[in-house]
RNA sequence: GGAAGCGUGGCCGAGUGGUUGAAGGCGGCGGUCUUGAAAACCGCAGUGCCGCAAGGCACCAGGGGUUCGAAUCCUCUCGCUUCCGCCA
């Protein structure tokens, strides 16, 4: 949610940010529903007034048995029919703006390079080595299937396409990777360890962007409001909705691993095969709650948290810097961390980085206090994925891969798997 | 799922129709005193909205209603607690 009041005192600049995202949104109707709604205020909260001193008239008038009282409550009863009225007509006029004012999106960063799609993003930077091979490495649907880590057919007969089982071996890598992941974060980079539900409330979808405007990508209850979590960035954002935090407490970093739910309408023919994309996966996510004025450079440290695990696990891989038509309805600023793998030859998204400034926070209604005395202000949240463990999964197998078909478990796993080398047995 | 009870400010807890935005206590902040601290005493303290301002309006889980006027009465929803049932 973007401040109204600089909404209003910056239209053109407004208009613009919004037209760099790729977006089409109008201000029109938020500024004229924002102008109706504070003139209706005004004549309501006029009549208000008057009612509550004439109430307190009465009041004085009754205990002094005066006969001015009953014409005093005729003629408030009047009002009060007015104030009714007004009130339920200035509802309705709030209801559209707050529909309106939610479908404007995020304004980019100044910093953030102006595109229009996917194919402006740049490389900030290139880090690692390709593996050598002195074999043709196979993409991870077939190791998988071989080694019988990955059932596919099995996924599909029980639940529908795109989905598919881990057994053994692989069951205990993505396992043994989650365990790794949140050990790194808590204990080297010092986040603290939440375990969220896996279901919210619409509310916090709200808070923190997917509703009400991409409702059709989240799995939600038949009957009651229940939605599957798309992302751990969901629930975790949202425990602190409607808080004033201690200032003093900031940085918030919290990690989270949770089993995400997505609808994705997927195209036909794209990432069709494998384990790349899937309407249920896993993630372990970061999630940052920061003072507004450090929030890109906390974004930056958000990044270098990230990046720690294809570090670790000695994978090449690159930063994207997100143009401002690639930057999404939420985030002001984005990074994506992409791993090379060496079996399907392509770049993997493993992990978005995002600074929402305090557009999530005005949604959830996050704030804090600088001081015991100071007038709460909106927190800036980040959150980014460290990392997405389906990607994670087809880059150990194919990077680690072995002419024999088996898979050497990085050193890093080793005492979470148990295994040095995955075989077929 | 059945029954009963409860939901007031950071916390505890008064308050059953008329200066109650809300007593009192704890905690917090600022003072006095003290070498310093504690204790004691004094003072300050919620959030949001409208307005250039003065000021006004709203908020006692949330919505709706009754009334000239509601934290206080009615109603629905949600949440919590206890007992029973069920269950990992």
């Amino acid at each position: 949610m973007l401040d109204p009041k600089f909404i209003r005192e910056n239209i053109d600049l407004v208009k613009k940010a919004i037209a760099d995202k790729g977006e089409k949104a109008d201000l029109g109707p938020f500024l004229e529903l924002d102008a109706k709604r504070r003139a209706m205020v005004q004549e309501v909260e006029a009549l208000k007034a008057q009612r509550n001193s004439v109430s307190e008239e009465i009041a004085r008038l009754k205990k002094e048995k005066s006969p001015e009282a009953d014409k005093k409550i005729v003629e408030m009863r009047q009002v009060g029919d007015q104030i009714k009225a007004l009130d339920d007509e200035l509802r309705t006029v709030e209801e559209k703006l707050s529909e309106a004012t939610l479908a404007l999106p995020n304004l980019p960063d100044p910093s953030v390079p102006v595109g229009k799609d996917e194919s402006e993003n740049v490389v900030d930077r290139t880090v690692g080595q390709e593996k050598k091979f002195d074999f043709a490495p196979k993409p991870h649907w077939d190791l998988g299937e071989k080694l019988g880590i990955v059932d596919f057919e099995r996924g599909a007969k029980i639940s529908g396409s795109r989905f598919y089982l881990l057994k053994g071996a692989g069951a205990r890598l993505q396992r043994a990777l989650i365990a790794w992941m949140l050990d790194v974060h808590t204990r080297q980079s010092g986040y603290t360890e939440i375990y969220p539900p896996y279901m919210v409330n619409g509310k916090c979808l709200v808070g923190t962007g997917q509703l009400p405007k991409f409702a059709d990508t989240v799995y939600r209850d038949i009957e009651e409001d229940f939605w599957w979590v798309p992302t751990a960035e969901v629930p975790v954002t949202n425990m602190y909705g409607g808080e004033i935090l201690d200032g003093s407490l900031l940085p918030i970093n919290h990690v989270a691993y949770t089993a995400c739910f997505r609808r994705e309408k997927m195209s036909a023919g794209k990432d069709v095969r494998g384990i790349k994309r899937g309407h249920q996966f896993d993630k372990v996510e970061l999630v940052k709650f920061v003072l507004p004025e450090n929030s890109n450079q906390e974004l930056d440290k958000l990044i270098a948290d990230a990046e720690k695990i294809p570090q670790a696990l000695g994978f090449k891989y690159r930063i994207l810097k997100m143009c401002t038509g690639d930057l999404g309805f939420t985030a002001a600023k984005k990074y994506d961390i992409e791993i090379w793998a060496e079996g399907c030859k392509e770049w993997l998204e493993v992990s978005s980085c995002s600074n929402f400034g305090d557009f999530q926070a005005r949604r959830a209604n996050i704030k804090f206090r600088r001081d015991p005395k100071g007038k709460p202000e909106f927190v800036h949240t980040l959150n980014g994925s460290g990392l997405a463990l389906p990607r994670t999964m087809i880059a150990v197998m194919e990077n680690y891969q072995n002419a024999d078909g088996s898979i050497t478990v990085p050193e890093v796993l080793r005492p979470y798997m148990g295994m040095d080398v995955i075989r077929q047995n």
